[in-house]
DNA sequence: AATAGTGTGTATCAAAAGATACTTATCTCA
DNA sequence: TGAGATAAGTATCTTTTGATACACACTATT
């Protein structure tokens, strides 16, 4: 179990004392397995999710196909959640836990109380707010007006500039599950890619040059 | 120039007694023409624009397309200057006035300040963000998922649904601006829908029919 | 009536993306 | 080691979307 003092050494945005306790008052720990199915287009929230430790999916499905919308890490929360805990209005997306997730779930009727008292939680759910909105509208606009062959290189890109390793772990068909398109059209693009010397395929991973 | 009866008439948004003085403390007014461009890709914005009549089009813009993000009628603000006025970030989209506009305009700093004394500004604020990040979210799902023709159908028979005239009064080229593609392609679905009756088509206006 | 601007119809061609099907390679684990 | 699952390569075909070009109709203005 995690200590008082452990836990807001992560979760640094609560620097309130009055709001740590608070939180310890009302929080519930969660611990989710890899793959374990955490939220459900059309499922109705009252809670709110804070990420402490591993990494969530949150994504949408249309029939066969799936995308991206953003991952949820350490010390932040999902837009969904927060959307859905907030207004009683049900997820418009599937959330998943990529890795063994440690998380820190609140009751969704403190969400709004926590806003007027304690400026830190409040910046701390505009924040959240603001920067899942800058990822949709930049995923949005790639989406409306780049090929998919620039959206692959730019996943790529984005992803070594994060991890500075430039071997991408990832297989042709989940690649294609984040950018919402199928496995045989990201193939042929890599292979593309690959013979412009851009990269180099193996299976499981791919190695970004450049 | 409004009264203050009239314009809370019109912002009920703002109940609190406090909150309206202070709003009348600080607001400016602004009129805007049709055609006049409030917000630019890049800009930095140090207000937040709160309409109270008229219509402003909020939308992005890649080299020779646009594509419509949203509009802000009365009552609303909008989600980019918004943003960009909490955190002091440039804006990433257009903002113009579809028709003569009257506009309320208030200092960036105060969003973070009311929002920590006044509920009914803290309630605006996130709905505000709430409701447009569905909005974007919808247009996501759709331009990721759904081919162009069903994303004009969709557009016509929203617009009915809000108008409730089966009249659309929007040019092909008008249209093609708003779901991002291009003049010829939506003439030539439109030519389709009405070869199946699902519409007919005028000189500037588009009737759907069922 | 002449003219310019806007709106629409449509043909042709090209490119992008997706569907399907089959093959081969690699991994895992009983 | 052998079966099943997963990953990847590739060929073929179709559909969707976009680009370009041109014709024609309507509108507004002079």
């Amino acid at each position: 179990m995690e200590t008082t003092h452990d836990l807001f050494k992560k979760l640094k945005s609560f620097s309130e004392p009055e709001l740590q306790t608070e939180i310890l008052k009302h929080a519930k720990f969660l611990k989710a397995n890899k793959g374990d199915i955490l939220i459900k287009e059309g499922q109705y929230l009252n809670f709110l999710p804070i990420v402490i430790d591993g990494l969530l999916r949150v994504y949408q499905q249309n029939e066969d196909r799936e995308i991206l919308l953003y991952y949820v890490g350490p010390e932040q929360t999902c837009m969904m959640s927060l959307s859905s805990a907030y207004f009683d209005y049900y997820s418009t997306a599937n959330g998943i836990a990529m890795e063994p997730s440690e998380i820190l779930v609140l009751p969704a009727h403190l969400i709004a109380e926590w806003q007027l008292k304690y400026p830190s939680w409040n910046k701390f759910i505009i924040n959240t707010y603001k920067s899942r909105y800058d990822e949709l509208l930049n995923a949005f606009g790639s989406v409306a007006f780049k090929p998919i062959h620039v959206r692959v290189k730019e996943y790529l890109t984005e992803y070594v500039k994060n991890e500075s390793s430039n071997k991408i772990p990832i297989s042709h068909q989940t690649l294609a599950n984040e950018l919402g398109t199928t496995r045989v059209v990201i193939s042929r693009i890599l292979k593309q890619m690959e013979q412009e010397k851009l990269v180099k395929l193996y299976r499981g991973y791919i190695q970004l040059k450049v």
